[in-house]
DNA sequence: TTGATTGCAAACGGTTTGCATGGGA
DNA sequence: TCCCATGCAAACCGTTTGCAATCAA
């Protein structure tokens, strides 16, 4: 699964055991276009500008909804959990001071090679957080 | 700052405005011995073994006070938060089955030379995460 | 002596859950 | 029609805070 977007999401819901609704369509079209990381509450506040009576229960739930069929990541970042719309490898940069974050896209940061780890264990996967002050806050 | 240890701590406390306390003194000793990241649970069943009225109150008081003088790092992983009394550079392997976390030493991964994003951030640091199944998950 | 630390309990904030109502397929 | 999703409120859980008593320096 790749980038989250609404046909998507369609798709996979019709002849599935979820349904679509107005509040989900919405959730969905937010985070397709969100580019730093929403919070559960950045979503709650986009919704309720569409669905003035949505729910924070109602959020939660889609979230953890497309999270479940892997097309949303969570990350957790300084203090609340924040979702990634984006499924595909890539790495992040995230501001020390305000806390956003931005995807980098694999290109941008050489290859590893092949991780071997002292141990016994089986790597899967890695990724790379890259810190320091975003372009707003380096002043 | 570099590895947290009790030797260190006494004498950071002595003359400051911090004191030393029994509970601090076994906090202390068991996080410069722990390997893999304790949860601040980890620590208050820790202390709580010598000392059994120990509060999470003075857990946590010891853990922020350690983290604010930098000799302590604090990461969220999984579900809540863990302790890395490491502050050297390094990474982290983390077991996607247990969540257990265990240090990388910054030779074991190579060195991913300057990082040139776009925009114009000011890039301080970056740190990998390595992810798997540690080796008692593998099966 | 003095002010930082402790234990307790209550508060907090983000997330989850239980349940009755409502609405998609 | 049949479940799934919704809204609400209460529960949950990790962490923080307020406060009086205690203890290190």
């Amino acid at each position: 699964m790749n980038k989250l977007s609404l046909k998507a999401v369609e798709e996979m819901a019709s002849g599935g055991k979820f349904k679509m609704t107005p509040q989900r369509r919405v959730i969905v079209s937010y985070l397709e276009k969100a580019t730093s990381h929403p919070t559960a509450d950045d979503v709650y506040f986009a919704v309720n500008k569409k669905f003035p009576m949505t729910s924070r229960a109602t959020v939660y739930n889609t979230l953890n909804w497309l999270k479940s069929v892997g097309m949303l990541r969570e990350r957790f970042e300084g203090e609340k959990m924040r979702y990634d719309p984006n499924c595909e490898r890539h790495h992040h940069f995230v501001c020390a001071e305000c806390g956003m974050v931005e995807d980098i896209s694999s290109e941008l940061i050489e290859e590893l090679g092949t991780i071997k780890l002292p141990g016994n264990h089986d790597v899967r996967s890695y990724e790379v957080t890259v810190r320091g002050h975003c372009s707003s806050c380096r002043d």
